[in-house]
DNA sequence: TTGTAGGCGTTATCAC
DNA sequence: GTGATAACGCCTACAA
């Protein structure tokens, strides 16, 4: 088979027919003001010949394409699938399409992917990533409707954000450890995003309050020797920067044959489905992602009808008790 | 702030630096046959005036947009995320840019992204998944290279297939829990898929051949139910249609007090991270995600350049074996 | 090396 | 209700 075939044109359709393509246009946009004999011709003449609108033709006349990008940090972090989930539900039920960018974690890589969905003319692009260099969003927003899913310092006016308060869910977190029992406490993270940063202040500051002083470990990527060391350090209790993170904790702990959630009691953050799904399960600061995701799709909306000043979401996180840090407060042990 | 700025043209560049807009498009695009000096003016205008182009217009008149599109079946699953990491490493050796569509694994989802991704005028489509229908992918090939990163069964012609031996691999989990000592085996899938079909094809021509009949169970998604049966059934070893599965099985077992790899050898199928990350470490069957990204990009780029026949490549499996095959086989644990 | 004149497939604006 | 015709922003001859 199949030379590739050059696509069909609204020209085509409107030939076999027999109408000009002004009137084609109007009919397959499904416009009022076609009388409903030549409607229905259209129709089949273009599902007969194949025909599928040319979106770049479209956008250039038109404007606009009806589909928002949305740029993801990191397909492999199953945190982000809540967001996109949630993103898609709300962009159906308001008839615009969703095309995902990949970040693969760097700025370079997430900037380019902006770049490329702003070249293609989405009607507005939803960041979910704290990474994405302030410069970018910038010119970005210049143009076109920006939403970001994350923790920003000092965001642009002309970006809305939308957010779990980090700080709180990292409090809370604190809170629970020390309530199970813990007392040499420690902060967990491969990463030195905003984000993390925050769920640190939160920590240090709960912490604080009571008299502690934290431990913290910032681990590089892949680095198990640094976890190692904190689990052999005598800490009793971590939070992590996120669920992959406490994973993460779990397994190196094994590979060292220390029982972690029986030596250290341990809290993801992001509640993802990992966080049930692990043994022992995960207890984990939750945040609404789907919520999230549906609301930074409203902001686009919002913008696109003229909206000018910026949103601030904050979510409220909530703290899911699961096993792995059931094993200092011995009651029940949750599931 | 700031209603939203139309984008700067070609033309507004041209303008500002005192040349036509046919050079500065040359320039643009780093063609030869423009002055040097007159580059460098050309390109400090468009960095100064914010100029990015509008991929619309590109495709429109050049009739490629050098994006390919890739559709994932489902962002949840980590084997996906090895897959789009191969393709978009390829993809950006080869100067292309990858926009990603998800499937949220159902047929009419991901025809829907294919669909949009048809009216973006993408270079090409990459599937990763065996749900999209025959039909859909059919006109897509007529327009466009196709290629499919799944089992299909009966390939069209015109699309290129790239595939793992799912008879092979699961007929070397069958042999691996043989060897270390289960003799009642079944297969645990949450899937209709072909993928999953053959896999099973592979394990039960295993069986058979040394005379057991295996157990089967299809557990539609999250019936835990169903699970906890197999495990109560006497099965003392277990192939999951992939990790996330045999993670389940886990979980299921964990809450309903049955230490699954203790009772059940289990083992997964993609070897996705998730198999090093949970504990116990899970055995798996593994497949080259990456390199059957890669390959994906190279069939559309060949598809491109002329060639007509397809595409079969068929990548062989290994088995990875860790800790939860290990309780049967009491040697050395592996993590 | 530079500029001019289409044309790509749609939509929008007018006439008819 | 229908049909010309002019954009939209870019690229590609071709001419200067």
């Amino acid at each position: 088979m199949t030379a590739k075939r050059r696509p069909v044109t609204i020209h085509e359709v409107a030939a076999r027919a027999g109408i000009s393509k002004s009137l084609a246009s109007r009919a397959l946009r499904g416009e009022r003001g076609v009388a409903d004999e030549t409607r229905r011709r259209i129709h089949t003449a273009a599902a007969e010949l194949g025909y599928r609108i040319n979106s770049a033709a479209r956008s250039l006349a038109h404007g606009r394409s009806g589909i928002v990008g949305v740029v993801v940090n990191d397909i492999g972090n199953p945190h982000f699938a809540g967001v996109v989930a949630g993103a898609e539900l709300e962009a159906r039920e308001r008839g615009r399409r969703v095309i995902l960018g990949h970040g693969a974690g760097s700025p370079g890589e997430l900037s380019r992917q902006v770049e490329t969905l702003l070249e293609l003319r989405v009607d507005g692009i939803v960041v979910i990533s704290s990474w994405v260099p302030r410069e970018v969003l910038e010119t970005a927003a210049e143009t076109t409707p920006v939403a970001v899913v994350a923790r920003l310092n000092d965001p642009l006016d002309a970006v809305d954000t939308i957010a779990g308060d980090d700080v709180r869910g990292a409090r809370m977190a604190a809170e629970h450890l020390l309530a199970v029992g813990c007392r040499s406490l420690g902060y967990v993270t491969r990463s030195t995003s905003v984000t993390s940063e925050a769920r640190f202040d939160g920590f240090f500051a709960a912490l604080c309050q009571i008299g502690l002083e934290p431990v913290v470990h910032r681990i590089p990527h892949g680095d198990d020797a640094a976890i190692a060391e904190v689990l052999h350090s005598g800490v009793d209790g971590i939070l992590a920067n996120n669920d992959l993170t406490a994973v993460e904790i779990f397994r190196v702990g094994r590979e060292h044959g220390i029982d972690v959630p029986d030596r250290a009691a341990t809290v993801g953050y992001d509640d993802t489905p990992l966080a049930r799904l692990v043994t022992p399960g995960l207890t984990s600061v939750n945040q609404p992602q789907r919520a999230m995701g549906r609301r930074a799709i409203e902001c686009i909306a919002e913008r696109q009808e003229g909206r000018t000043d910026p949103v601030r979401a904050l979510y409220e996180p909530k703290l899911v008790v699961r096993a792995s840090t059931a094993a200092f407060d011995r009651g029940v042990v949750p599931r």
